[in-house]
DNA sequence: TGTACATCAGTGAACGCGCGTTCACTGATGTAC
DNA sequence: TGTACATCAGTGAACGCGCGTTCACTGATGTAC
């Protein structure tokens, strides 16, 4: 039956944020419509009345993950941001060990390769997003292409300590420590910070 | 019917080689066991005859796209392994362009943490055995927990720059350059080579 | 303000399809005599 | 060396199942009068 406006407005966003957490959790091929329709309270069909196909949904939640993720790193760091904050902020156990509130980036990272281009282009948009976010608090004394580097460099170098750290995790727990510790420590003496 | 022992020790090793690479292109959830099964000249029921399951068939692709990433690397640098050796290797056009030739961590990395116990024990030891050939290269005048950090680094921010350079390619290819370039920068720099 | 009705978000059955796995069967291989 | 036969890798039909998507239908909402 036909729902009042504010009602389906809400219903889109739990279809959101559910499929946000669980493709997240899972993975894109990890998880069916109907899954996230269950978790939104929704039965699968209406899904279609919001999102035209499986992938649209996706590259939306992508989007809303990647806004969500640079919304809590901005606070996370506060009114005076610098990259130690933001270290402090991509490399704690809560972004290793949540995967469906975890990094958006680094959880779907070797998956979005295979996507179609309108998930590849958050994923790019989330990528430069969150490296601009970086590039904002380095010593404005460098050159700004030595700054561009720097920050790329600690967001897909971040991408890889979060996905190997959860590869290794279940074996050995101590290694998924030591990995994030160590990309992190690549930047903590970082002269350029 | 039945096929000399010979020849059934080749289909198995087609079956792995199938699997590796297009386990690697497509994720093991993008792969059904009858593609893997055409694209080693068998039908699917032969698969189980070498396999009890698809997850034990990940885990052993898995282990055989490792064992020969490592060796393919070990022969790229040659007698004199150097780490500027082992980056040029790492880095190379063909780690980011080639999906079913290139790095088994790389291509998996983000699935794998998703994956059943013995295909994640496959990954922490291919990620310790390159970590491995990676830190026997660097100043020996470093103190063992040094090098290991480093050598840890290097291969999560290989992971996650080329899973991020994929990611990105469709969208900006000369930004899947740039992150390459910036993650490889972050070791060529480092004192500890 | 009250009434008639068009709209459309949501339901749930149904679609064709491919999945991982099983199994009765085949027939060349390998072995025992 | 030649023959009889047990073995078992490989075949292909079949299993139940869940997938993404469609669609006729429902009924409260929102609108036009």
């Amino acid at each position: 039956m036909r729902v009042s406006k504010e009602k389906a407005a809400q219903n889109r966003d739990a279809l959101l944020q559910a499929a946000s957490q669980l493709f997240r959790e899972h993975g894109i091929d990890g998880v069916g419509v109907a899954d996230i329709a269950r978790a939104a309270g929704l039965t699968h069909g209406a899904l279609y009345a919001h999102f035209p196909s499986k992938e649209a949904l996706a590259a939306a939640a992508l989007g809303e993950g990647l806004k969500q993720g640079q919304a809590a790193m901005q606070q996370a760091v506060g009114d005076a941001p610098s990259l130690a904050g933001y270290l402090d902020f991509l490399f704690s156990p809560r972004m290793r060990d949540s995967l469906g509130g975890g990094c958006a980036l680094a959880a779907s990272a070797s998956e979005i390769g295979r996507q179609g281009e309108a998930v590849c282009a958050r994923f790019t948009q989330g990528f430069l997003g969150m490296a601009g976010a970086l590039e904002a608090t380095l010593n404005p004394a460098l050159p700004a292409a030595e700054r561009q580097r720097l920050s790329y460099a600690v967001v897909a170098a971040q991408i890889g300590a979060i996905a190997a750290a959860r590869g290794v995790a279940k074996t050995d727990p101590a290694l998924a420590d030591a990995i994030l510790g160590a990309v992190r420590g690549l930047f903590e003496a970082n002269p350029a910070v």
